[in-house]
DNA sequence: CGCATATCCTGACTGC
DNA sequence: TGCAGTCAGGATATGC
């Protein structure tokens, strides 16, 4: 379940061992990975270009080609972006794109799921950012987030916060995981609705979010047990040791004791102290 | 318009 | 022990 600390810590393996390098060829055997462009049209725009940079924002990757384009990756829920040095290793189920660089090493894509992408972008801005892009909100880590900006972000909605901090066009990056961990760290719940969040919580969320996030980026992100995410080297993160609350309905709270409350929110299951967050 | 839900998909887990 | 059923969730389309 890759979200931004999982995603930039690819975008740092990639800058670190792909940038300066240029394809030479690549191999297409999952559809699906290249369905917004297709097969044919990814081969020609990528066959010898040359990565000149590594960009994130959100949970999308976008790595900027010397003749001005990005090849635009999302790893979605269970995507990984694999640097391969020896090209001889065994191909991992799943592999849907190989591309081939001209040190021998692979970029390679590997998506049980299937839910994941990668395409040319024609449009690219100064910043490195595909036009396409510019719907998603703040970043973070990128741009920050102060409680000013998130108390603004908030206002007016009726909708639970979580909704809020997972929504990608408001604040991009955060997923079901990170939100909860933010939650829990700034002691409020996450079915809360977001018009009643006050200032001095709104304060606590930001800053919660850029101590959660910045430490799970140190961490190299979060691995679940189940979990396909691995940076490019294929290491797995440290951060899931430290979840407080994510995954953890029914065990005590590591502050309070209390059992940890699992509940539905919009769908998607979420974890809370009913003690130690209001 | 705003918010909720269904959808895509495979693998891990649950329960009989 | 085996196997059917359930759950997991990011982004997007659709529904109310």
């Amino acid at each position: 379940v890759p979200e931004l600390p999982e995603v930039e810590t690819v975008r740092r393996g990639i800058e670190r061992g792909v940038l300066g390098r240029t394809v030479r060829s690549i191999a297409v055997t999952g559809a699906r990975t290249v369905r917004r462009q297709g097969a044919d049209e990814l081969r020609a725009r990528l066959t010898d270009r040359r990565f000149e940079s590594a960009v994130r924002r959100g949970k999308y990757l976008a790595l900027g080609l010397d003749d001005g384009s990005a090849l635009v990756v999302h790893l979605r829920m269970s995507g990984q972006l694999l640097h391969v040095t020896d090209a001889g290793q065994a191909m991992a189920p799943h592999t849907h794109v190989v591309v081939r660089l001209d040190d021998g090493s692979e970029l390679r894509f590997v998506d049980p799921r299937t839910f994941g992408e990668m395409y040319v972008s024609d449009e690219v801005g100064e910043d490195g950012l595909p036009v396409e892009l510019a719907r998603l909100g703040v970043d973070p880590i990128v741009d920050g987030l102060t409680g000013a900006q998130l108390a603004r972000i908030l206002a007016g909605r009726r909708s639970p916060l979580k909704v809020a901090l997972t929504d990608q066009r408001l604040i991009a990056g955060i997923g079901n995981i990170y939100a909860d961990e933010i939650c829990f760290r700034a002691r409020v719940r996450p079915d809360r609705r977001s018009a009643t969040i006050e200032r001095p919580e709104a304060t606590r969320i930001a800053k919660a979010t850029l101590k959660i996030l910045s430490d799970a980026i140190e961490a190299r992100g979060s691995s679940l047990r189940d979990a396909r995410y691995r940076d490019v080297s294929g290491d797995l993160g440290n951060y899931q040791d430290r979840h407080a609350v994510y995954g953890r309905a029914g065990l005590a709270c590591r502050r309070c004791g209390n059992p940890i409350v699992g509940v539905r929110i919009s769908g998607r299951s979420s974890c809370y102290c009913g003690h130690c967050q209001r």
